[in-house]
DNA sequence: ACGGAAGCGGAATTACGCTTCCGTTTGGCG
DNA sequence: CGCCAAACGGAAGCGTAATTCCGCTTCCGT
């Protein structure tokens, strides 16, 4: 009653799946420099087609970013299964740096800034701290890293390295030295004992 | 012979600083995104004034940035000051910071990625790092800071916690508590023990 | 004082992307 | 098959902000 959910033209399905694929290609080069006419042609599709499947631009690269949200949150997911609690936050770290690895639209919608509606990606952003968020306090009880880390510290320290990504484009060299040196500061020898 | 250094009329010089203050104040706040039109407006000035003195926004902006740059110089050279090597150190990134702080574009012109020409202004930047790279050698002779660090390293952490200003805009606890956490994992105890 | 070079103001021009419009084409149901 | 709503293509329309142009005004040396 409330959704008429028509099943789609099968071209149309395929079409929108062309844009996802040229735009999740040219944001991830050129952020949201990236041009709505370039995105139509590397689809192979006219501008009319494009706008069809998404209003505007901020559509488009909501949607995309999105989709790269709800995939770290599977990631978030595969983390938290891991046993040991360390080991666990370790791998949400390299995960969640990998996943950002070479996608400038989604580096800068992780450190903020855009700040738009983002409704949606808001909540799958929200999705992914969850997970997140018990991951990091499982590493804290655990004694493995400094007692006064939080979540939110997390992903102050990850964008931080995030940064050097974006402004480093180029070799990963630089943000996995930063990254090593950030880990180095954060974890706790097995014994226990803070630096301060 | 080569240089004609005509004087420059009174009120001529006087303009120019207007617009820079100008500038300054409003490229600050919106980085580059500041209008050239409000630029030319808050200095009490017309368009055609504001490009008889700057061919074009990206002059304007490098003569703000390069200004910015110059002084970190001199906080650099006055850091260096500071006897104990560890507190040297300290001083340096704290300053470092503490000058990035609420500027908007000189933050981004830290971090990088505008690297358009610049030439004038990456010359100002390896004047810093002559200073810089000494103060963080004489630290990690000192035995205070891990014995790895290098000066690329200051510039790549600090530069995390400028991310974090310029992308979390507002109160400045956020930096201040990624700037407490950088610090705790580059700082050694006086005695001497890297942490793995 | 005066002349003219230096400086000024701001409207008009440009450039560049996003977005809209509408005539044409196509998938798929009856 | 034949129809027609759904989908497509891409040229034209717009909005925005940088940059140019040029007639008018102001310093300043004589």
């Amino acid at each position: 009653m409330t959704e008429t959910e028509r099943p789609m033209r099968a071209d149309a399905r395929r079409n929108r799946e062309r844009i996802m694929a040229a735009a999740g290609e040219l944001f991830a080069r050129q952020g949201r420099d990236a041009q709505m006419e370039e995105i139509a042609a590397r689809a192979g599709l006219g501008m009319g087609t494009l706008y069809r499947h998404f209003p505007n631009k901020e559509a488009l690269l909501t949607a995309m970013v999105g989709e790269r949200f709800h995939g770290m949150a599977d990631l978030a997911r595969a983390a938290e299964a891991v046993a040991d609690p360390g080991e666990a936050f370790e791998v949400l770290l390299r995960t969640y740096l990998e996943a950002a690895d070479g996608d400038a639209a989604f580096q800068l919608a992780l450190m903020g800034k855009d700040g738009l509606e983002w409704e949606r990606v808001q909540r799958q952003k929200a999705e992914f701290m969850e997970v997140a968020g018990r991951i990091v306090e499982r590493a804290v009880a655990s004694g493995r890293v400094r007692a006064d880390l939080t979540p939110a510290d997390f992903v102050v320290l990850a964008n931080g390295v995030i940064a050097t990504m974006y402004f480093q484009p180029g070799g990963n060299a630089d943000w996995r030295r930063h990254l090593q040196i950030v880990l180095d500061g954060i974890r706790l020898p097995p014994s226990g004992d803070a630096a301060r």
